[in-house]
DNA sequence: ACCCTCTGGATAGTGGCTCTATCCTATTCG
DNA sequence: CGAATAGGATAGAGCCACTATCCAGAGGGT
């Protein structure tokens, strides 16, 4: 198929996809000859990914070029999966500026839960999250990380049983970016509905 | 205090904060005379406030500004706080075209949960939420729903415990706001590391 | 009295980001 | 043959959150 077509399969375009492929997020389709071009059904599915990556997930994109080219690049799937949680939860973003606790909270998580004591991101970025509410006058019990952490720890083993990844590098980003996404989101949501009914309850009791 | 010192002491350029008063985010000072303005703490507090609403939290200006219209005009605190939900975890943007749900699976959750069977934003925004995610082809089983929310149940129980209400209206936007926010992102890095953990422990025991 | 500094008000410009539009020539499908 | 399309280049649009400049009037320290 050729550009027009990729356009209206996918609803995006043609000058978007032209932008798309100018700063390399999608591959050039193969050259039939010096104007004409022919896309293919990878294309749609990348283009598909580029969509939800920027209207679900809210990436820029920078951050979807990043994952895009380490996924065409023959990255490892586990690294590849470590980037897309590191874009995806913003973990990147951390503020180092705060000195380094003095005793990381995050790491006694880990050690409490017993979760494997390796470092990761998400573990850095903890500690540093944690750093930051101290350094805001936030404060966070170890009661309160208890709590926080077994129930993670629970939704984290519901969550990981019902996954399956994909063979298709586009559908393993896909599903990786976009339900990573979907489930943080849900979660807080959850979150806030269960601290609005616990309010309501402390509110009703109180009165 | 005139524009200068305040700049001084918040670290706000002038220019900015210029900006906010035309913006409406900060109330004007009290006029000396016709080329003199008199800056109060309230002010130091106010823009501290939006510095803190901006920064950490993220919000845009029209969001700062309608919150704190509402915080000046005088609404009700528990409207107030509930503004400040809807806007802090984004129960605001909610795409409504998908149809609703033939079974809007949050209100199972409020009745399997024994939480107050009132609506609310959050409430709304979650079953939209589990509209979106069937739409996307995610899927949520009532297993997960179930496990999620007996978290997050545990994780309101511990957070609203430790929740204090101050007297000053900047101090409780910010303790809601900033605490708010932090306290999601936290449960979120908590969940990455979880589930972190989880895929390593799983891929041990398959490898 | 003088001048440097500050004020509110107005208006315009900046820089980042994500597109979107225009113009061009070469080519090719119908 | 001609309407349509390709690639390439470049410019513009529109939003956002500032940031800068200019102005004239007024103060306050010396």
């Amino acid at each position: 198929m050729q550009l027009k077509e990729l356009s209206e399969r996918t609803g995006v375009s043609p000058a978007s996809i032209k932008f798309y492929l100018r700063e390399g997020l999608l591959p050039a389709g193969r050259s039939v000859h010096s104007t004409r071009a022919e896309y293919s059904e990878h294309h749609v599915s990348r283009l598909e990914l580029i969509q939800s990556l920027r209207r679900v997930v809210g990436l820029n994109i920078a951050q979807i070029g990043s994952l895009l080219r380490m996924a065409d690049g023959g990255t490892p799937r586990l690294d590849l999966l470590a980037a897309v949680q590191r874009t995806v939860l913003g973990l990147d973003d951390v503020s180092t500026e705060h000195g380094d606790l003095r005793t990381p909270a995050g790491d006694a998580v880990v050690r409490f839960r017993n979760w494997p004591d390796v470092p990761s991101d998400a573990r850095n970025s903890l500690n540093a999250h944690l750093a930051l509410m101290e350094s805001l006058g936030v404060p966070v019990t170890d009661d309160l990380l208890n709590a926080y952490s077994q129930a993670v720890d629970t939704i984290a083993a519901a969550n990981i049983s019902a996954t399956t990844a994909p063979d298709d590098v586009n559908q393993l980003i896909m599903t990786a970016a976009v339900g990573m996404h979907l489930h943080g989101q849900l979660v807080l949501k959850l979150l806030a509905l269960a601290h609005t009914s616990h309010a309501i309850r402390r509110y009703e009791t109180h009165a």
